[in-house]
RNA sequence: GCGGAGGUGGCGGAACUGGUAGACGCAAGGGACUUAAAAUCCCUUGGGCCGCAAGGCCCGUGAGGGUUCGAUUCCCUCCCUCCGCACCA
């Protein structure tokens, strides 16, 4: 064996020797317990770098420790291999995106075997290749069946830099999630959606089956979907003969109702353009306001604008007339688009009335006021029903109904009730629940990413492509230019095509699909990544299903992770699985950072995995990953941080290679009986370490802390080498700590640990054996140290014998203190079993 | 503004259910080995004070208050940082 510590020699032959034996390689067996690890998969960028290691080490020491347990592992890798990077490379370079993304497959693949991952290649799924996306066409022909999937002309989301279409969850403060400095546009196209929004209730309902989420991930999908209780309500333009329907979760507030404010995009503001006295004047203010309101999801705190229309509308509650403006403040795609103005109760509607002198009518008044009104806000009179002066804010808060006809009295949660059904019994009104969520868009006018399965035909309309002309083979044959239109609209032989209903000349779809399609499935192929003739084999996802843990970034808390339980949801209701939810049990891990900023290849602040393990073999880079911070904590990369583990790594290694000859003739490792101080010493730290260790895999994931001990161990024994060269610690007893540290070690350095449980005479590799058993006996304290305090402040320190009585102890420790009770009259005792005397004197 | 997480040595972090604050590592300083260096090994290392020394005392977990024999941990008030959402009616 070699005295030093040589990583790139002892990486490469147990790489080797773990392919040779299939030892990653899992199947589907009844008669055992599964246990399926998952991490979510990369895009092929070209390059792996650290924050990618340390996403992929967790689940890989976590596999390990489930071989080890006696599981049947399922631990993939995969590739999310379309999407614009690819795409805008081959614009640059001039070469097809496949080159480049399967060049940079095969070197990312290298970088994950350098690290020694330990994933069952064979399950590798490719998510551009249309033996996979022929499913995504699949599911979308599903999709379209089930009323899912439909046309829409909309505004959508325009990227000027990517040239293309962006999801709602792509647009961060107005810009571009890739572009941070580049405002989204807006376009009008014909589009398609998925309706996520059917299952809105349905992804809010189902988190209670989500007892393993992060809270924090389950708050921000909340948040997301946005439900908000409240009602309908219609208000008669008289002049106008029609009515405008407003969505309102404050009904109660409708007697301080004093304006109508619409959407610049509101339908119905054409018809009132049509019939203004001055349409011109108020078409080009319409217009105005409606660009101030497309800039106002890039301007943060846009003042508030408007124009009013000349008109009036009747509340259907005191038939009053109020005005009708047009705001930029209120959304089109939210609710009706229409909204009633209570300025005393609502801060936007009170800074839009402050800014044009409308009225303002107080109609809660906060329940500690008994009911009369009097406090905030417009508090200058008490005279009822008048429009009143204005005052600093808006009274947002539930209350007490005060100026509100036959409802004057109610509070604020009686009143909606009665309100609602009122209005539902007189038909102006009805109960209504809205969503923030939208639909998914999907379409997007790139080439790198599955078509749209669909064919316009001149006579027959929409038709959707047969399920067994499946898959629509993107044409290799493309010029990407970048701009403009789907780049496959430019193909003719793609383009041009026969309808599958008449058989007259029609037109393909030319956009493909966003690519979060992509990965709201793949974790199913993995279970088996063959079967042609269904998106998924039912049985292998019956013995799989669900995914027992799931590790990723937190940035997809809300994208990603919704439109993946979106899709078991919907595959639950074809008939596919019989479950609606996929992940039990998910974390996320936090960023890695490096000079202040999120590692990633944009930034051009990566760290290569790769010179790490030249430098310093993977192990020492896996240890280092889980060792400088808790794994759901942001990491700040630290070049000087590795060289501590790497001396750790060393220490370890020449420590066992200095006793593994004598060690390997030494028969079977044993705990043995009449152990002396030494060799009860070394026991008992591993067994503390071993329980503290499988505790911490099973529940809380500090592996900081499991490397810190294990560090511990090692010191241990190091200090003890002379015990040892003395004959006070036997071979026997030496083996049996000296073997559980190498298990425990496997889960964060295995190639490293491979090497010495082999050099201590085992021929087969750790994967295989089991995880050793705590003994809680051996763990035990003989002794203990505890701290003696004199009213609250630490005076002394004794040591006894674990088994001492609570009496005892006692004796001992006021013993121990007693120059400090000097003149004092002793109170109290407190002794605290086996922790602590805490002596109360005066 | 709303919601969430957090604030501990020079640094990353530990302290799991209220019980010795600073484990483990980095950095720094000193020493051994060496012709020298690297590597390795050993020692010191929160701040202040007393003592020749063994040792002892005081302060200290963002700030202030509270509960308690005892608080990094629980409660109240405030400050700061990070993350998410942000005209959603």
């Amino acid at each position: 064996m070699d005295p030093e510590y040589n990583p790139q020699a002892i990486e490469a032959k147990w790489q080797k020797r773990w392919a040779e034996q299939k030892l990653f390689e899992a199947e589907a067996d009844l008669a055992r317990k599964k246990y399926y690890v998952l991490e979510m998969l990369p895009y092929p960028s070209g390059e792996l770098h650290v924050g990618h290691v340390r996403n992929y080490m967790i689940g890989d020491a976590l596999a390990r420790y489930k071989w080890m347990r006696g599981y049947n592992v399922l631990h993939p890798i995969g590739w999310d291999a379309f999407g614009l990077p690819a795409e805008n490379a081959a614009i640059k370079h001039q070469r097809h995106p496949s080159e480049f993304t399967f060049a940079n497959i095969a070197r990312m693949k290298q970088q994950f075997q350098r690290l020694g991952v330990s994933y069952d290649w064979r399950r590798e799924v490719t998510t551009c290749l249309p033996e996979y996306y022929r499913w995504n066409q699949w599911f979308f022909l599903k999709m379209y069946e089930r009323g899912l999937a439909y046309r829409k002309k909309s505004r959508v989301n325009w990227c000027p830099k990517c040239q293309t279409v962006l999801a709602n969850e792509q647009v961060v403060d107005g810009c571009c999630w890739r572009h941070e400095d580049t405002p989204v546009r807006e376009r009008e196209l014909e589009q398609w959606f998925w309706r996520i929004t059917a299952y809105a209730e349905r992804l809010l309902d189902e988190m209670k089956e989500l007892v393993r989420w992060p809270e924090r991930v389950l708050t921000m999908q909340r948040n997301w979907i946005g439900k908000s209780a409240g009602a309908l309500v219609d208000f008669l333009i008289p002049q106008l003969g029609e009515g405008v329907r407003i969505f309102t979760t404050r009904i109660d507030t409708i007697y301080g109702c004093t304006a109508l404010f619409l959407a610049p995009e509101h339908p119905i503001v054409a018809k009132l353009v049509a019939r203004s006295s001055s349409p011109e004047k108020l078409a080009a203010e319409a217009e105005r306001i409606k660009n101030s309101a497309v800039r106002a999801r890039v301007e943060v705190n846009l003042k508030k604008e408007g124009i009013a229309t000349g008109f009036t509308a009747r509340n259907p509650f005191n038939g009053e007339e109020v005005p009708v403006w047009i705001a930029n403040f209120v959304l089109m795609e939210y609710g009706t688009g229409a909204v009633m103005a209570v300025p005393a109760h609502d801060q936007r509607d009170f800074e839009f009335c402050q800014a044009y002198g409308l009225p303002l009518r107080t109609v809660i008044v906060p329940l500690s006021s008994g009911g009369s009104p009097g406090s905030s806000p417009g508090e200058t009179s008490g005279e009822t029903g008048g429009p009143q002066a204005l005052a600093e804010e808006a009274f947002v808060d539930y209350g007490r109904l005060v100026n509100s006809g036959p409802y004057t009295g109610l509070t604020s949660e009686q009143a909606i009730e009665r309100m609602i059904s009122d209005a539902e019994a007189q038909g102006f009104g009805k109960r209504s629940v809205q969503y923030r969520l939208k639909d998914w868009g999907i379409s997007r006018q790139r080439y790198w990413g599955t078509p749209i399965p669909i064919i316009y035909c001149p006579g027959c309309g929409i038709v959707p492509v047969p399920e067994k002309d499946l898959p629509v083979v993107l044409p290799p044959n493309v010029r990407l230019t970048g701009e403009g239109q789907s780049p496959l609209a430019s193909v003719p032989e793609f383009v041009n095509t026969t309808c599958p209903r008449c058989g007259g000349a029609a037109r393909r779809e030319t956009d493909t699909m966003d690519t979060f399609v992509d990965s709201s499935w793949y974790f199913y192929r993995y279970t088996d990544n063959q079967i042609a003739t269904a998106p998924i084999n039912r049985d292998a996802v019956q013995y799989w299903f669900p995914v027992d843990q799931y590790i990723g970034g937190i940035e997809h808390a809300i994208l990603h992770l919704i439109y993946m339980r979106f899709f078991t949801k919907v595959m639950q209701d074809i008939g596919l699985v019989n479950f609606s939810e996929p992940v039990a049990r998910l974390f996320t891990q936090g960023m890695v950072i490096k000079d202040g900023a999120k590692m990633s290849k944009s930034k051009g602040n990566v760290v290569d995995p790769t010179d790490m393990c030249n430098k310093y073999g993977a192990d020492t880079l896996r240890l280092y990953m889980l060792f400088v911070a808790p794994p759901e904590k942001d990491l700040e990369w630290s070049d000087a941080g590795i060289e501590g583990a790497w001396r750790f790594l060393g220490r370890a290694y020449r420590l066992v290679a200095r006793h593994a000859r004598r060690l390997q003739a030494t028969g079977a490792p044993d705990p043995g009986s009449d152990l002396g101080p030494e060799e009860r010493h070394l026991l008992r730290k591993a067994h503390q370490v071993l329980r503290h260790i499988t505790e911490d895999m099973e529940e809380r994931w500090h592996f900081n802390t499991d490397v810190a001990l294990l560090m511990e161990f090692v010191n241990d024994l190091s200090e003890r080498e002379g015990a040892i060269d003395q004959g006070r610690v036997r071979p026997t007893v030496l083996k049996a700590a000296i073997e559980m540290f190498v298990q425990m070690l496997s889960l964060f350095a295995p190639h490293l640990a491979d090497e010495l449980w082999e050099s201590l005479g085992h021929d087969q590799p750790l994967l295989r054996t089991r995880w050793p058993a705590y003994d809680p006996v051996l763990a035990a304290e003989d002794e203990l140290e505890i701290p003696v305090q004199v009213n609250g402040k630490l005076r002394g320190r004794i040591r006894v014998r674990a088994a001492s009585s609570d009496e005892e102890i006692q004796r001992q420790a006021l013993h121990s203190v007693a120059q400090h009770l000097n003149g004092l009259s002793v109170v109290k005792v407190i002794v605290v079993p086996k922790k602590l005397v805490s002596v109360v004197a005066k």
